[in-house]
DNA sequence: TTGTAAGCGTTATCAT
DNA sequence: ATGATAACGCTTACAA
């Protein structure tokens, strides 16, 4: 790929090549054949492929005296190389890229952790590989292997349950694990999550200022860590606020539906006059539930939900909930993930966010004789 | 879960390795060093690496015995190989993997989309990159760079507007493109797309057949197709209904503030009963300029969205809005790049799917007088 | 400081 | 039908 007067020579072909009729906008001086490798760039600065790799990578940078490297620098961008991550990948063992698992991206707790995670990572040169596992284990389980098989550097798991074997294939594969806004019990993987105690802490001394003495809670499904902490969060806020009653009840996941049904429960259940939450999601179900027993959230029935997903703001009524920190729950998983990577010290530190309550309407003060 | 002694034992060995007090769940039987090569099974079978290659590819399968390739099926399993998808991608110059381009993730038009594009590809094998562009060209031609050092097969360009240099890029890299939710008017990429004029015509029909006959629009960003498409729909079928008056007001961004912003001018401007809006999000902002107006939204001004995205039947009042498909799009993206991929014809068809109507509160009857 | 050469794990092209 | 061999594009000992 030599002279320039040949590269102007090829630019012309390729253009009289192409439908005359179709409007080209300015287009980047990119060689129209871009299968430039790592030897025509040794070729024209006049060196050997291995000073062109040590100039233009910062770490080796140094080896290489300046004059060469400027040349190099030069012929490079000059002939539009970019390195193979594939061909450097298969050499160094690291493909600069990371995965993240997520049950599902439609649930809007999601997309604000990913873009921040992917925002980070992209900023540190990694490319992110994004995958649904539907909460389905066995397809998290395949879409570790695959990811393997990608090379992926790290993983970042929002996905893991209780009885995962994600973890303990990436140990067994050798890939870093992050978990993000879930845990694992009794297992030491670095972590970002919430302090759910302290969230649901929140909500209940919330609606105990209110003068609301009976309270449920409605449950997250079972095997999930921000389930279970909340679950306990609650009893133990419940009982430090001596409440009357604080009955649980749990949905079978976290969607609208599974808060349709535990909703329908609870409302047959001891009478209470506000509910708290597991997830705004399950605040949906409820407020379905309620509509159906011609009962107002907010009027009739204080609930509290979790996450301060997208919009919750602006449902009807709006949704007191206890804000997580997404944005910074990608970041940091991000940053832990980062980290693992390039230090040796391979035990990150968990991260535990702090969330604060957000009071909108669907919580009221509790009234007289109710 | 296991049940056979062979499988306690290896178990008990593996309790016994790590810390006592840790509980570690049933593990795989992965072997502890995942780094089986070819040339593993090859030997473990007794053949050569490439009849491995051949058995285990589905393409040369029929070249191979059938009793050879089931012995190195069984091997191959039994060592628990994984072909690097790193090395096979450096010699086929394929990495099985695609790049989806969104704008924002946190945008909820586009998980649904990303969701089903990645469920379309991951069935047929790909992996997926994802990365945001934010709306910034530079930002969007630095991660087509990147994706294509990644080898990418294929890219989704969820992002493309007016003058995106991204297209070219991509064709002089050599990587082929699908358009999905926009397209590129006058240029001949491939792209799923909404009917935006017979969407924005369902609209103002359901607007006029409600007695209104002033009806402005709430018009998108310049430069994006979807804003353009909506805003020669709406002229059109203001013009097919005989509308008094069609004022148009064009926001900034696809974005709450943006569509806050253009509200304050609309309702300063020419009277009118009802808005379309060329999209959701704008309509949240129109929203918030009609309470700060002291006007609801549905009673004093009907307005319809875009777009019917997560949530939008939740807000106060529910949207009336016209449904995509969001699925639909994310699939027939995939199909149609994976199409492109497979099959030298790779000029593939552009798909326009069929917006519907979504009757909610937002839209009522015109007043008398009004 | 730079060049040489080996090798990362596959697959494709030859032979046989 | 299978084996030998080279090549994909890069990095990194090692040699100079």
């Amino acid at each position: 790929m030599g002279g320039s007067s040949e590269f102007c020579n090829r630019l012309q072909k390729f253009r009289d090549a192409a439908q005359p009729s179709r409007y080209t906008p300015p287009m980047p001086p990119e060689p129209p054949d871009a299968r430039v490798t790592i030897a025509d760039v040794a070729r024209a600065a006049g060196v050997h492929a291995s000073t062109v790799s040590r100039a233009l990578n910062p770490t080796t940078r140094a080896m290489v005296r300046d004059d060469v490297a400027a040349r190099v620098e030069h012929e490079a961008a000059r002939l539009g190389w970019r390195p193979s991550a594939i061909a450097a990948g298969l050499r160094t063992r690291r493909s600069r890229t990371v995965a993240i698992l997520v049950p599902d991206l439609v649930n809007p707790v999601f997309p604000p952790i990913v873009r921040a995670a992917e925002t980070a990572l992209a900023a540190a040169g990694y490319a992110t590989l994004l995958a649904n596992t539907d909460n389905d284990p066995a397809r998290e389980e395949l879409l570790v292997r695959r990811m393997a098989e990608h090379l992926v550097d790290g993983l970042m798991l929002a996905s893991a349950a209780r009885g995962t074997r994600a973890v303990d294939l990436c140990a067994a594969l050798r890939i870093p694990v992050v978990l993000i806004n879930r845990r694992l019990p009794g297992r030491a993987i670095p972590a970002v999550i919430n302090d759910d105690q302290a969230g649901i802490a929140l909500a209940v001394r919330h609606l105990a200022e209110l003068g609301h003495r009976r309270i449920a809670h409605l449950a997250g499904p079972p095997g999930v860590s921000t389930a279970a902490d909340r679950r306990a969060g609650f009893r133990t806020a419940a009982r430090t606020a001596g409440l009357e009653a604080a009955p649980v009840t749990a949905a079978a996941a976290y969607t609208v539906e599974a808060g349709h049904a535990a909703a329908r429960a609870l409302l047959v259940g001891p009478p209470v006059t506000a509910v708290v939450a597991a997830n705004d999601m399950l605040c949906l179900g409820l407020y379905d539930a309620l509509a159906e027993a011609g009962l107002r959230p907010g009027a009739d029935l204080s609930v509290t939900g979790f996450n301060d997903m997208p919009f919750v703001d602006r449902i009807n009524p709006p949704l007191t909930t206890i804000r997580i920190q997404h944005d910074e729950m990608g970041r940091r998983g991000a940053a832990l993930l980062l980290e693992r990577l390039t230090s040796d010290a391979n035990q990150g530190q968990s991260v535990r966010l702090t969330p604060s309550l957000v009071i909108r309407s669907s919580t009221h003060r509790a009234r007289e004789g109710q």
